[in-house]
DNA sequence: TTTTTTCTGTGATCTAAATCACACTTGTAC
DNA sequence: GTACAAGTGTGATTTAGATCACAGAAAAAA
């Protein structure tokens, strides 16, 4: 577990001995929005989706947690009450410690701390860079942006292309992006026939045109 | 300054020593996107607004502060460039602590960077609200939601009504929101109409219904 | 004060994306 | 393997908000 590597071995076994372990079935939902916070949470195995169900019913996806990424830092520390309900994507393994031992953690182990800051910083920067996208409706350029996020996390180079292992379903990338399913349908058909992107199955997308891509994303058209 | 409050006579004069001291007139850009940090920044008088600039030439504004917050921390820890430019709304005052001081006093006190953490922790929540509302392309809900969000940093309890004073012109809110300055305008007008709100000048609305605000900001119409 | 500039409101029009509707495809369950 | 469900693509239509255009108001400068 990257966020645990800098403990020593003593300092790692006392932690894992502290460590609730649960799974999780793909679908099955980890925590409810307004829930109280079952504690920092570690995905050990599998990926989930955050988010948000608005008032007129659609869902809103915040973040995307893949393997090794984690939840609950945040709101342990400042909020009583689960901001948004996290979901499995997949079967999932995780580790949870409760509030006291994550503070605890937090108290002796300041680089875990600094990396827990970092890793905030990181998210931060990520809702800016939406904040910032979505205030120009223009889905396109949504896409685009999203597909660049998606490359470092779940990109692989597959022979002469990038191949994205897409985390989401097309319904589920239109619900991050606050899109409708249709338009993103239609926006991806078209960005495919221009050649910028092929998709291999539902689940895959391969990127034939990177700097276009790149273009699109921040560039009008 | 209240992020410093808990610190006692002889820290914060420590403290007060090492601060270097600037005014900006209104208008003034403190720092430009992309420029190196000039360190962890607090604003003793006046206020300022953080934005990006779009490719489209819109600006995105990403926060406000108002006097006594502070900007750079995030930035200062993780990166190594400044993520957006910060301008004075109005005469201001600052006290600017340089990279390595600013990590000397969060070393030496923990309680300062706990208390950063929180201040961290309350606009990554705000900016997931922020992509909650933004996800659904409903202008009247942005409008609401925003001067629910005014109320509590600029209302003040006017005799019957709350007035909040706001710290943005029109065509500022609507960069803030991501909106048409028209559509803002209309939007207002609208929800004047209907008795949920009243503009007293250009600078202060006065909220007359709240509870129809709050509706309007979670439900749909 | 007067002048100039910036800001704001409002009508007319345009447009990108939402919505509706449905066939097709893929995956899961039985 | 068949049956059912969920997910997806695509056309037709609607609509909320953007854009354009301008006049009046307010603020800043002279």
């Amino acid at each position: 577990m990257p966020l645990f590597a800098t403990l020593d071995r003593e300092a790692m076994h006392a932690l894992t001995a502290q460590m609730t372990h649960k799974t999780f079935k793909k679908g099955e939902v980890m925590v409810h929005e307004g829930d109280r916070p079952l504690g920092f949470t570690v995905i050990r195995e599998g990926s989930a989706k955050a988010y948000r169900t608005t008032f007129d019913g659609r869902e809103q996806i915040l973040y995307i947690f893949p393997a090794n990424d984690y939840f609950g830092a945040r709101f342990l520390l400042t909020e009583e009450k689960v901001p948004y309900s996290v979901e499995a994507l997949e079967d999932a393994k995780v580790c949870i410690l409760s509030k006291a031992q994550f503070i605890a953690l937090l108290a002796e182990h300041s680089e875990v701390a600094l990396q827990i800051i970092e890793a905030m910083a990181n998210r931060m920067s990520r809702l800016e860079l939406v904040m910032q996208s979505m205030g120009s409706r223009n889905a396109e350029l949504r896409i685009a942006s999203l597909l660049l996020e998606f490359k470092d996390t779940y990109g692989q180079k597959q022979g002469e292309y990038l191949e994205i292992a897409l985390p989401l379903s097309r319904e589920g990338l239109a619900n991050y992006l606050g899109l409708a399913r249709e338009t993103l349908s239609r926006k991806m058909a078209q960005m495919e026939e221009e050649g910028v992107i092929e998709s291999v199955g539902a689940k895959t997308i391969r990127i034939l045109d990177l700097a276009r891509l790149q273009e699109l994303s921040v560039l009008v058209e």
